[in-house]
DNA sequence: AACATGGCTGGGAACGTTTCCAAAAAGAGA
DNA sequence: TCTCTTTTTGGAAACGTTCCCAGCCATGTT
């Protein structure tokens, strides 16, 4: 790879005149000028970004840690960071969790990992870290985010959405259709934010008249896999319910599949409805009802607030971001259902 | 950031001892490598990567290109990719396609992004670059791997699967389930990979002696919207037909949602086969037969070759995986199918 | 003619490592 | 005690940039 020195000795020039046509900064002589340029072509120079990042302190890059890249709620954040970084000139670098230790563990490395490789700021979504864990990181020193999760020691960090209000309006969107027996498939109990949304689903349901304590509740692991066999559990249990509420929607698509696979009809039968309202619920079959969590605002305002931190800019940075519901064919009035809930048609 | 110097400072040795220490390589005597290691610890000391990538000439970092995260496809690949290089200590830089330009310009630029960062290597996930685009990356010096995509001047360097086997597989699966009128939606016309796969797909059945010329077929972008609307489509035609196969799984997932809607039972109207075998094909309503390629080994071989030309290790290199059916419930017999394709049924 | 002004230019220093090489220290054998 | 070998140590050089400073040359001013 040809290097400024090779530059600046084919132009016949000093390397400070080379650097500053490199750079563009600096007054240098059109003569001058068109000879380096005619250099630089000529020896394909690209400028080494070790060099620029040794000098300069900064990497230009920023890492982002997921846990586990399945599923369809990481990648349309991961696109947008992207495509905000490259626009910004930024790199992003990715690390997921690998290796053998727990998720916690797992989460930790990786960080670690990004760390060490000289990222200038960090954009952390995971769920699993404890604060002593976030402590633990000096890096801390503001060139971080964490989305999706709250940590109390670094609140102004983090940019979460309102989960207790998605767990609420779930609710309340069932109620308002007139359903009162609902299932529910909760995701992993030490996931902060998912016992946040599931709560704020149970509390308003109370609120209105509900015997919670009669509901069926089962937990699972956010996973198709994990939605399919708790309908399938629903089914074989025999409960009464006329809806079932799943806590993301990924376990909601697992379940429409085994609903139409015993020929239980949706919404007819049974009315589904999920939360995130990630890309998969919109063409499902039938397509899903779904809490729209803003993770759109949510990573771009993270985006900003990291970058400002970071290369001191002043991009805009807002909080507290609209939570609405997608309504769509997995939801009907109880009214409208035809038949009692567990009613099962040979297939 | 603390430096070498500041240790070696700290510890009262020289920077030879320091640096011996901290690489593990060389002798110490070990009083002063405790000295030396309290040193670290004290400063929390991190090596410089920009420092070590300067003086080596090598980033141990890979850039990944892959044209848009969308969908289930590149997610499992991107998943297996950084765990190996995790395992190997390098790391994984990645680059959607962005910007104005076309999906073309988009990835000449995301690879050339990716090259000015400095990456030792690059593996290259797009169909939409031609051959002079591959020559005009001076790059190319054996430093790059191709996925998904076979490029004749850098046949050595593409790990590709056989999507003429995979077609034809397709096509004699339908037939074997007595399938004969079969409506296909490719993929765009652009892409060499669906354009092998739907004429294989369609040889197959006129080697059998279906009249492709009458059969149903249209275009769309390999989306789930797309899916849906070939679907509907192809019901509006009323075009006789048991069976469709589509060129991808978001497709096929698209189509099942309009039949759901539409109140087509699919597979005992229609039966439906996908292509790729992504995870949404697992627990689709109802779940999708599909052609399973192998991606998994695609990707761990042009992984392992693209890390032995990068740092000249002796990984194995194999070609030719096989094309397997994965049978789901999406596909019956047409002996087995009741009814008429085209019957509507009043949903 | 002497002098100030400003545009251009060249090269040294620094960024934080590692890799040498030479020198010092420590053993080992006679 | 002396010499020979081996271990341990310190520091210069290099990697490829950018930044800064000093010097050069052509203009314009007095």
């Amino acid at each position: 790879m040809a290097t400024i020195k090779d530059v600046a000795r084919l132009a016949g020039v000093g390397l400070g005149t080379a650097s500053r046509v490199v750079s563009g900064k600096g007054s240098v002589s059109p003569a001058t000028l068109a000879r380096v340029r005619a250099a630089i072509e000529a020896l394909d120079f690209r400028p080494s970004h070790a060099a620029r990042t040794l000098l300069s302190g900064s990497s230009q890059m920023i890492g982002v840690y997921i846990p586990v890249l399945s599923g369809t709620f990481y990648t349309p954040i991961l696109q947008i960071i992207d495509n905000e970084l490259r626009a910004a000139g930024l790199h992003m670098v990715v690390a997921f969790g690998a290796g053998l230790g727990g998720a916690r563990q797992q989460a930790i490395e990786g960080i670690a990992f990004l760390i060490e490789r000289g990222c200038d700021g960090l954009i952390l979504m995971t769920n699993v870290l404890q604060e002593e864990d976030i402590a633990a990181l000096r890096f801390q020193h503001k060139r971080m985010v964490v989305l999706n999760h709250s940590f109390d020691s670094l609140a102004g960090q983090c940019f979460t959405v309102d989960h207790m209000l998605g767990g609420r309006m779930a609710a309340r969107t069932l109620l308002d259709h007139g359903h009162r027996e609902i299932a529910v498939v909760a995701g992993p109990a030490s996931l902060p934010d998912n016992v946040v949304r599931v709560n704020a689903f149970l509390d308003e349901l109370r609120a209105n008249g509900v015997d919670t304590a009669s509901l069926w509740v089962t937990e699972r692991d956010f996973s198709p896999a994990g939605g399919w066999s708790a309908a399938k559990e629903l089914m074989d249990s025999k409960h009464p319910c006329s809806a079932l509420f799943c806590a993301n929607d990924e376990m909601a698509v697992g379940a429409l599949s085994y609903f139409q696979e015993a020929g239980i009809r949706v919404p007819h039968e049974l009315s589904v409805i999920g939360y995130d309202d990630t890309p998969s619920a919109e063409f499902s079959a039938p397509r899903l009802t779904t809490v729209h969590m803003p993770w759109r605002e949510m990573t771009q305002n993270g985006i900003n607030a990291l970058l400002n931190s970071c290369y001191d800019l002043q991009r805009p940075v807002t909080r507290g971001y609209p939570v609405t519901m997608t309504l769509r064919a997995s939801l009907a009035s109880h009214a409208e259902a035809a038949k009692p809930a567990r009613r099962r048609k040979p297939a």
